[in-house]
RNA sequence: GCGCCGCUGGCUCAACUGGUAGAGCAACGGACUCUUAAUCCGUGGGUUCGGGGUUCGAAUCCCCGGCGGCGCACCA
């Protein structure tokens, strides 16, 4: 404390310049005795109203209407007694502003050029004209300052980084008109969805996601602690556990679009949060779910687009209209390979097109993990159309019911949209006693090291032993169901995505 | 987690084989009553991601660390 270096530093102090003058405008407003953040300014129309309502205005016209607008300054042009300044709402609507010296006064055009910056919300009153060249206009009586920005806005014919977008979303919003339009197209497919269900006759639930153990997919969970019950505690990777208990309890069409949480790798298709929607229907199965599902995307196609045919931000089109395109996973890689692959094609054979394709391999793996392997090695980025995969081997399907045809198979489909896996779906597995067998076997994986296998979850098989009806379960990545929609990285359709501490 | 590439004024970028760090926009001062990526004149603004090393001299070369992008692995 007595050394002369460890004084209290002034927080702007050490600020770029252009910070500074932005703060010390703002003091210049205080020793005035004006706020730089009122708490109400004059605001009797949005831009969008005023746009609307004054849309066939000629060029050079005088209404006699006076209207209080507010918006943000993204544009200014200011001359010696006339200035120009275009403003823009949440929407994205923008309308020009003028202020004149005759009508506004010397004190007050002084105060707009020397405390307006761009980035300032304000507020301006006056009468809507159209200028002499015909932009519509709001000619100022007066303006007042609603909220001083400290900070410059990005030049805005520039594109921000990637980084920048990322990091302070909310500086992406204010310049960049499509990141606005992702916040609303995503709240569009959720509605959608949500109505897509709720017109079936579906119920939706919250269930938890502090788990005690963790289950119904195979993923790394993340671990937290209970002080109350000092126990640790995990962050569900799926809710599929809790809605097939409420499915026993009768629930008979039960949905949830909620956060499932993965500590695994983040790239341009993986988040370790992300949205998803689950859903269980009795006495259906993965007949069913398809149908389902494939309208249900469909309706939100028509949601965000007018379309069964949605344009991506690149331009490109994607067609989700019709029956869409339904293979076997062994069918498919089949036809990929150019030989015949079947659930009892030997794992030596299977190791051999492996080795031929450059694919390498786990010795853990068994046959059907290596079929899947295989698929998504040959077969996968190959699907761009929406295309179903059906029937996937029991030793990777865990909750999935036998297959009841073919033996060794299990009732599961995958759906692929340009490239990516989109949802999937089961018919699935109510056996109590074969469930606690696959179970088991997971939780020796478990116990031989293996951290994505599922934990012997006792509740859910005693659930389940009091009886669950044959049941159709799909879920679906609300983030990838974006992606296909629009074109945009997982990053992009995530509002504010984890992003490593600066 | 591994590999490759990158990080320079507020923003987007330049600076050859190592030789005084620049531009546009933004900012500041001035001119301008119809502009709209306004125009004209002038000015200021940098710990070149951080730390260490090599060198007479480092944004540039080497090492360590941070962050980002891409690829691979894991996963949806």
């Amino acid at each position: 404390m007595t050394e002369q270096n460890v004084a209290v530093p002034d927080p702007a102090e050490d600020l770029p310049e252009q910070m500074r003058v932005r703060r010390s405008k703002r003091d210049r407003m205080l020793a005035e005795g004006v706020s730089p953040y009122p708490v109400t300014v004059p605001r009797t129309a949005t831009l969008k109203q005023v746009r609307e309502q004054y849309a066939d205005l000629p060029m050079d016209a005088a209404t006699g209407d006076h209207v209080s607008i507010t918006g943000r300054v993204i544009f200014v042009r200011n001359g010696g007694k006339l200035c120009f300044v275009t403003l823009r709402d949440g929407d994205g609507t923008e309308l020009q502003a003028m202020l004149s010296l005759a009508k506004v006064g010397e004190p007050s055009l002084t105060d707009w050029k020397q405390l307006a910056d761009l980035g300032d919300l304000i507020s301006v009153t006056g009468e809507v004209i159209t200028s002499r060249r015909g932009e519509l206009s709001v000619l100022a009586d007066s303006w007042a300052m609603s909220a001083k920005a400290l900070r410059p806005l990005p030049v805005a014919h520039k594109p921000l980084s990637e980084e920048t977008r990322v990091r302070q979303r909310y500086v992406d919003l204010i310049v960049r008109p499509q990141a606005r339009d992702t916040v609303r197209t995503r709240a569009t497919v959720v509605r959608s969805l949500r109505e897509s269900l709720f017109r079936r006759n579906y119920l939706e639930v919250e269930t938890p996601m502090l788990q005690l153990l963790h289950g119904g997919a195979a993923a790394r969970p993340f671990v937290t602690h209970s002080n109350a019950l000092d126990t640790d505690l995990y962050l569900r990777i799926a809710p599929e556990l809790f809605l097939k208990r409420a499915v026993v309890g009768g629930i008979d069409r039960v949905f949830e679009i909620n956060r499932n949480f993965r500590n695994e790798g983040m790239d341009s298709t993986h988040s370790p949060e992300f949205a998803m929607l689950e859903a269980y229907e009795a006495y259906a199965d993965y007949n069913v779910m398809q149908r389902q599902v494939r309208e249900w995307i469909q309706e939100a196609a028509i949601a965000v687009a007018g379309s069964h045919i949605v344009t991506h931000y690149d331009g490109t089109e994607l067609d989700l209209s019709g029956e869409w395109t339904s293979v076997t996973l062994y069918g498919s890689l089949s036809a990929a390979l150019g030989e015949e692959v079947t659930p009892s094609t030997d794992i030596a054979q299977l190791l051999r097109y492996a080795e031929k394709h450059d694919l390498s391999v786990d010795p853990k793996w068994g046959p059907g993990k290596l079929v899947e392997e295989l698929f998504e090695h040959l077969v996968q980025h190959t699907l761009q159309a929406p295309t179903f995969v059906r029937d996937y081997p029991e030793e990777t399907a865990p909750l999935t019911r036998a297959h009841r045809e073919t033996p060794g198979l299990t009732e599961k489909w995958d759906l692929y949209v340009s490239g990516f896996e989109l949802a999937t779906a089961y018919s699935e597995l109510v056996d109590p006693v074969v469930q606690r067998e696959r179970l088991v076997a997971q939780s020796l994986l478990a116990a031989g090291g293996d951290p994505e296998a599922m934990q012997l979850d006792e509740d859910f098989l005693r659930a389940m032993e009091y009886g669950m009806p044959p049941t159709g379960g799909m879920g679906m990545g609300i983030d990838r169901l974006l992606m296909a929609l629009t074109g945009l990285g997982i990053r992009e359709t995530i509002l504010f995505p984890l992003v490593r501490p600066e």
